[in-house]
DNA sequence: CGTTGGCTTGAGAGGGCTCAAGGCCAGTGG
DNA sequence: CCACTGGCCTTGAGCCCTCTCAAGCCAACG
């Protein structure tokens, strides 16, 4: 499954095929089953992650036991706690997959070894951060913008495939709302 | 005033002493004014901007015509619409100096070309993106935790010099709350 | 020394939450 | 293939956090 990863690389900057087993060398695939946890809270965070096919959400636990999603990775997407891996300290979330998911992931050194031997990849990752960076810019703006109400709408209306695929309990904490809430609003549009 | 940003590249890359003016040679230096614009809404958004010295804001106005910040950037941060900038398209923000401030910009052009002269600064730029994207994640956390008024004691007391630096307005609409609020939270910790 | 912008106060309203219960599947074991 | 169970979604009542609107106040600035 690496092979997507490279052709996602082939997106932004160019690679020369004599390079791609190298390349591959850095990483490993791996299937998650829907629940199976990659990363655990409070533990080191060790790897990067890409997501091939499926769907990872990242949640903490607040002080009420609550899960709280704080972001979702579907195909092509990269995940990880940024803070923590880049400092390889221990992390406050989890990641999950929501569904069963194909990831080929990468630690902190061998990423570090990847881009010192191919330095086209920091291209790579600098337009990949700069684009999320520039999501969470545009979402922010929503923040503002939006009521929670309006942010369902905006979001189910975005990404329609995306808000019937994951479970409404997932969506409505991601939406920083609760489930009850949720119903309602649905309920309302409904009518 | 670009030796401060050199100074800065020098925190996460090597700069050799010889390619220095040449760095430089790509950016612009200008002072801006309290309230000044560097970039207006609704226009093409053509600089990205590294602060010197000062503070500046990004907001947008809403169907209200309230003037919404969604974020500061002081000494030693970039800032811009990524998204705008990228694509070199029309911005949904306005970019303002809050107080005085010394800035070095460079158009997107140049940053291309900056780029492509001095490819380390592709690392460079990746750390950045990546320290401002982990710090997002962070701040969702924050959103998903904090009601308005815990977000406005953490923020104050993690940055207490800047809390008080800037207009408590300004800081109201970042927190994305009401000046009213604000004013409210701050007599109940008086009292 | 008058105006103006920013901060404060207070009353009333509403968006969104909590808690508790009820209903609807989907998966599991017999 | 059917009954059972557990998870998830829905409903409703009551409440609180935060907003809106409308004054009043204070300090800065011309």
């Amino acid at each position: 499954m690496s092979e997507k990863l490279i052709k996602h690389f082939r997106k932004y900057i160019p690679v020369d095929a004599e390079d791609e087993a190298e390349m591959i060398s850095f990483f490993r695939s791996g299937t998650f089953a829907k629940k199976e946890s990659l990363v655990v809270q409070n533990t080191k965070c060790r790897y990067h992650f890409f997501v091939v096919k499926g769907c990872l959400r990242m949640f903490y636990i607040d002080e009420k036991g609550m899960e709280q999603t704080i972001q979702f990775a579907i195909e092509n997407w990269w995940i990880t706690d940024y803070l923590a891996f880049e400092k390889q300290t221990v992390t406050a979330f989890e990641i999950q997959a929501v569904e069963k998911s194909d990831v080929v992931q990468i630690d902190y050194g061998s990423q570090e070894k990847l881009l010192a031997r191919f330095p086209q990849l920091e291209r790579y990752f600098r337009l990949i951060y700069q684009r999320a960076y520039a999501a969470t810019q545009l979402r922010t703006k929503y923040l503002h913008d939006f009521s929670r109400e309006q942010m369902y709408h905006h979001f189910s209306e975005s990404f329609p495939e995306f808000a019937g695929r994951v479970p409404q309990q997932l969506l409505a904490s991601y939406l920083n709302m609760t489930p009850e809430y949720l119903s309602e609003i649905k309920k309302k549009r409904r009518s």
